[in-house]
DNA sequence: AGCACGCCGACT
DNA sequence: GTCGGCGTGCTC
């Protein structure tokens, strides 16, 4: 009797084992099955292993074999199995995470009216006539509209009465989302393909103008294009289906249905036209020798320094050999730009993968890259879990972006660290980028585990933007301070656009204030589920809940002293925007931040306008520092260095050096010189100096030592434990005995348990604690391992068993 | 993730 | 009293 071992898509601590029925002697391992889970659902899984240990308890039988090929290979389920392990979540997450939804199959409770019923409903009670006659009508119905229809969501007793009264059927329905797209081709009928046939016809259709006409259109645009799309015969010749139909009854014309790529594909076209300056060139040939002998190289290149073509040249020495190329960005620096870019080099048969596309196309890409149709992928951090068939090189570009870490919800991956591991899996390369990398990349560089290669010089000789800090207490002191702009930033941006330049202005915060306040009581309007002030909102004229997500109406009275003294406090992009309006009355301004790029394609669209110089000054959240190109630009202003630099973690110095860095990179890539003016009240702060310097060693070397007194990465891995329960008390409880458990295990590298920053979120209450691991494999996969026992322990007992233990490993 | 079962408060 | 809410355990 054989076994399979199948990874469900839920959060299961362990993958289930079904028997595989005779039938099915050619499942093989990747493939997915149809299985039964409970009394009823039923779900897509996949086959992780094929075996003849005989479970210790009774099994079901799969239920049908759904791929005859597997989908994924077993280096994709090896892979899935470190994740799992390593960022300590289940295999069933993993699977979640990777496959595109349309492959993942869950059963649907249908409910079907039973005919033999009849139309006698006298017997049945308000509710279940409410249902029997919907049914009666629609024939089938879905929990959902049961809910709906009694407006209730308990449902299931009148379900059961209905199903003992037998009035309806339950039917669980597995089937497959995905659809090949097909297209209908007009042909015509083979005994007109001779002239003098086709003559006579037209001889005979004298009395169907409408369909002659329509003839004549197709007989044209077969000509000029060889096939011929229905749609667009319809739309060129303004026929109707009605008069094709009349052709096609005759015989004359007849629809081919024929299934179409939605991903088209080619072979790899490279075209390479330009040359690397010598410092590129040196930098290719550095990358290329530490390849011999290293896994992973990082290229640490300054902002412009044309990163991208030595990527290029890699990228093209890989496919060369036949293999496939991964080359990943942070989400938001997939623009158009980037895209345009490579397809100039490999053709427009590049693969393109992330959250935007619909599942359909996200199917056909998947089953591309199996089976190495798509030789590149060029997409975000979810791209790492594509099924490579055989991947020699990801090349992951501006690696120390945080968004490189998924925060929520499980896996809590970070593609940079398992690109290395998957890497291995192939024994492919890894080409880290950046021009202000991690601590924790930069170290392993020095430290002789990665490859180090150093581009010091921007491409076209472009000198770095000069970098000026202008003190806002000084300014303030000599009240020439207009609002939240200094004198000296309103000047430059006077300047700037009279030379005709654009200006990027960057403030981390979005919404117009941060916080309301009652300026005779200081009372500050929070949001009733979580503990955290309530953001404004000018444009909606709300009060925005950034963690939950809520909305209130504004406050124009205090709720403790009654006053009507409410003002805005802080500064946002929201504000930003209104105050440049007024102080630039002329000027063309844009922001860009989630509230404007929400919905599709706004991202890019706004890049275009910039592009094309119809925005003088754009305004934005850290989304303007990533990725973007933009020759016009001479000026970028930080509008608060401070507010960078206050945040309570022990990543500011580095993230703030980062972010800065990067955002002067934005300024005159191109033509002459860009400027930067960063405004801050704290002018000393060291952060300032090497930024100004454009010198990351010096704040390497500075935030490295740092990190070894306080024991942080990279001397120490960091799992963070966040606890959250409804009520405080059991929060707090949990939290400390967890705590307790673990002091003997890790001692002194046990921070907390404490209350977050913000310790109630949509009414539950949070506890965190920070473990330090030490570097060491096996200590690590030892604490985590106690750790999960102690979580299943703790859960034992019965006032602990609805608290929820999220682990975030390597968290940033 | 569902779904079934069991325990407790708000209505007839 | 019973209905419906919700907490909890289980699924190979």
């Amino acid at each position: 009797m054989k076994y399979a071992d199948v990874i469900l898509p839920l959060a299961l601590p362990k993958n289930y084992t079904y028997a595989v029925p005779e039938n099915m002697s050619a499942l093989q391992v990747g493939s997915r099955v149809a299985v039964q889970l409970g009394k009823q659902k039923k779900y897509a899984g996949i086959v992780k292993a094929i075996h003849e240990q005989a479970p210790p308890y009774k099994t079901k039988p799969l239920l049908d074999m759904l791929d005859a090929d597997p989908i994924v290979y077993p280096t994709q389920l090896a892979f899935w199995t470190w994740v799992a392990a390593y960022y300590m979540c289940t295999e069933g997450e993993v699977l979640n995470a990777a496959l595109p939804a349309h492959l993942k199959l869950s059963s649907e409770t249908l409910l079907l009216f039973n005919d033999a019923f009849g139309d006698d409903f006298t017997a049945l009670d308000d509710d279940e006539y409410l249902i029997a006659e919907a049914l009666h009508i629609r024939k089938e119905l879905r929990i959902e509209e049961v809910q709906m229809i009694l407006d209730k969501s308990e449902v299931y007793s009148v379900i059961k009465k209905l199903i003992e009264k037998k009035v309806l059927l339950v039917y669980e329905e597995l089937k497959e989302v995905y659809r090949e797209k097909q297209e209908n081709y007009v042909q015509l009928h083979a005994d007109y393909h001779e002239e003098s046939q086709l003559a006579a016809l037209f001889n005979d259709m004298g009395r169907a103008p409408k369909q002659m006409e329509l003839l004549l259109a197709y007989l044209h645009l077969q000509k000029t294009q060889g096939e011929v799309l229905q749609k667009e015969l319809l739309k060129k010749s303004g026929a109707t289906t009605a008069q094709l139909k009349g052709l096609v009854d005759k015989n004359i014309l007849w629809v081919e249905k024929r299934t179409v790529d939605r991903i088209p594909t080619g072979k790899v076209d490279t075209q390479i036209d330009f040359n690397l300056s010598p410092a590129q060139q040196t930098a290719l040939g550095e990358v290329q020798t530490h390849f011999k002998d290293k896994q992973v190289t990082l290229l640490h290149g300054v902002t412009a320094s044309g990163k991208t073509q030595v990527y290029v040249k890699m990228m093209e020495e890989c496919l060369a050999s036949g293999k496939q190329v991964l080359y990943l960005l942070p989400e938001i620096g997939l623009t158009a730009q980037i895209i345009r870019r490579l397809q100039k080099h490999f053709g427009a048969s590049i693969g393109i993968y992330h959250s935007r596309f619909n599942n359909n196309e996200r199917v056909e890409i998947w089953n591309k890259v199996k089976t190495g149709e798509i030789q590149i992928i060029l997409g975000a951090r979810s791209s790492l879990l594509l099924p490579f068939r055989d991947l020699g090189l990801i090349i992951l570009d501006e690696e120390h972006d945080a968004s490189y870490k998924q925060q929520d919800p499980a896996p809590r991956y970070h593609a940079r660290d398992a690109a290395i591991y998957y890497a291995g899996l192939f024994k492919a390369k890894v080409l880290l980028g950046s021009a202000t990398p991690s601590l924790e990349s930069y170290f392993n560089a020095q430290q002789g585990k990665y490859g180090l290669v150093e581009l010091n010089e921007r491409f076209g000789g472009v000198e770095m933007p000069a970098i000026e800090v202008v003190d806002i207490k000084k300014e303030m002191a000599e009240k020439t301070m207009d609002g939240h702009f200094t004198s000296a930033l309103k000047a430059a941006i006077t300047q700037s656009m009279a030379d005709g330049k654009q200006v990027i202005l960057f403030q981390n915060r979005r919404g117009y204030a941060p916080f309301l306040l009652c300026t005779t009581c200081g009372w500050i309007p929070h949001c009733k589920q979580c503990d955290v002030s309530l953001t404004y909102h000018k444009n909606q004229d709300k009060l925005h809940c950034h963690y939950c997500g809520t909305r209130y109406p504004y406050v124009h009275t205090c709720a403790a002293c009654g006053s009507q003294t409410i003002e805005p406090k802080s500064f946002g992009t929201e504000k930003i925007e209104d105050d440049l309006q007024v102080a630039f009355p002329e000027a063309r301004i844009a922001r860009m931040d989630v509230d404007t790029v929400r919905n599709k394609d706004s991202h890019n669209k706004l890049i275009q306008l910039l592009e094309e110089r119809n925005i003088d000054i754009l305004v934005g959240t850290q989304m303007v520092v990533k990725g973007l190109d933009f020759e016009n630009v001479n000026l970028v202003g930080i509008l608060s260095a401070d507010n960078l630099l206050g945040f309570p973690d022990f990543r500011v110095n580095e993230r703030a050096f980062q972010m800065m860095e990067q955002v002067s990179g934005r300024a005159g890539r191109k033509h002459g010189m860009g400027k930067v003016l960063i405004q801050a009240s704290n002018t000393r702060h060291p952060v300032l100096h090497y930024v100004m310097a454009h010198d990351y060693k010096a704040m390497f070397e500075a935030e490295i030592a740092e990190r070894q007194v306080f024991g942080y990465p990279p001397f120490f891995r960091l799992l963070k434990l966040t606890i959250r329960h409804k009520n405080q008390q059991v929060a707090e409880q949990a939290a400390q005995i967890l705590a307790s458990w673990l002091q003997p295990h890790i001692g002194a590298q046990l921070v907390g348990p404490a209350a977050p920053l913000v310790a109630r979120v949509r009414n539950n209450y949070l506890q965190e604690m920070l473990i330090k691991l030490p570097r060491e494999a096996r200590l690590i996969t030892h604490i985590k391992r106690v750790l999960m026992e102690f979580i299943i322990q703790l859960k034992t007992e019965k006032r602990f068993r609805s608290v929820v233990i999220i682990p975030d490993v390597d968290g940033v």
